[in-house]
DNA sequence: ACCCGAATGTAATATAGTAACGAATAGGCG
DNA sequence: CGCCTATTCGTTACTATATTACATTCGGGT
């Protein structure tokens, strides 16, 4: 029973995140060069810290990191990195948790909905598309024009519901 | 051509606001009562001043005017007051702006979507049921359960778009 | 009166984010 | 090459947001 892998799945299982990661990292050079960005070695080490994993991290941790591998250790630091890499679209702040998390899917137009599990902490990218549709003819019905939407979950993931989640999830496991 | 009084335009659009915000402050007095929690004299201010408008404050702004007015004026005097009213629906937080809004419909279902105009900084509840169905959908897909929902819009209203908005939104009015 | 738990107040501290400014650096050009 | 300018990087200092810890007060039951 193959559910869509459209990605979600692919975050929070185990998988070769190496490669994963390895790979955004490689799209993300590609995407900065084709606009004539730079990618220096602050901002490049950033997103490698970012993609070590799939959690969103704090600005203040990744600047812990950056100071300990000899970059700057004050707070512009690491919010300068960061919001160079939000504004070309290879990483994202989620407004719940104040917190980043590397885009794993650059290239395609990014304002996805946020999947946040709450046992493992990984976040996973959803197409937004049906949600901010949804969102958007409900605004109208009262005359307000959406132009920028934030929607994120919060909840269990899969692979996390089916370890020692609730056993609804896993029915079929028990 | 009346569209849908959801409460959305009766949030932007002028209306007798001493009247919307007294019947708020009555239905939570109400609300509380039934619930056998205590509407104090600081709780009760708190939430007087977030019905004195409809933009969301911060809890510093709430707690400079509950200061002014003989309350604490230590940051957990708002907080404290903020934090009960979210608990009990009669206000909310908004992850965007780190801030907090009276709830204007208490005793609805209460995880609305959030309409916050960047014109007039208005905040009005949309119904978020069709949203977080289509939200709750997408997870699905990736066999993500959502539990707790952030929705929030930023954009334009009717009103501040009929006054000096782009003319898009009303090209009649020209 | 006495006790207890909830609510309120304080100080102190933690966490998140920005402003302002100078030093280093990459490219463009004589 | 040497020079100029815009960008990037680093620092100091500061503002904003939020929580922990603890003392005091207040309401209600005995
Ligand atoms: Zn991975
Ligand atoms: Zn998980
Ligand atoms: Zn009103
Ligand atoms: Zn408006």
């Amino acid at each position: 029973m193959p559910q869509t892998d459209d990605g979600i799945a692919a975050t929070f299982a185990p998988h070769d995140h190496q490669e994963c990661a390895h790979r955004a990292l490689d799209e993300a050079a590609e995407r900065l060069a084709g606009q004539g960005a730079r990618l220096t070695p602050v901002r490049r080490r950033t997103l490698e810290i970012l993609l070590e994993s799939h959690r969103a991290m704090g600005a203040y941790e990744v600047l812990d990191r950056l100071a300990a591998e000899g970059f700057g250790r004050q707070p512009p630091v690491a919010y300068r990195a960061l919001e160079f890499l939000v504004s070309h679209g290879l990483a994202h702040r989620l407004q719940r948790l104040n917190a980043f998390a590397a885009c794993l899917h650059p290239g395609h137009d990014h304002h996805p909905a946020f999947l946040i599990c709450r046992s493992c902490d990984k976040v996973a990218e959803a197409p937004a598309g049906p949600v901010r549709d949804a969102l958007t003819q409900v605004a109208a019905q009262g005359g307000f024009r959406v132009e920028r939407a934030t929607i994120e979950a919060l909840g269990l993931c899969a692979t996390c519901a089916a370890q020692d989640g609730d056993p609804a999830s896993a029915e079929d496991g028990a």
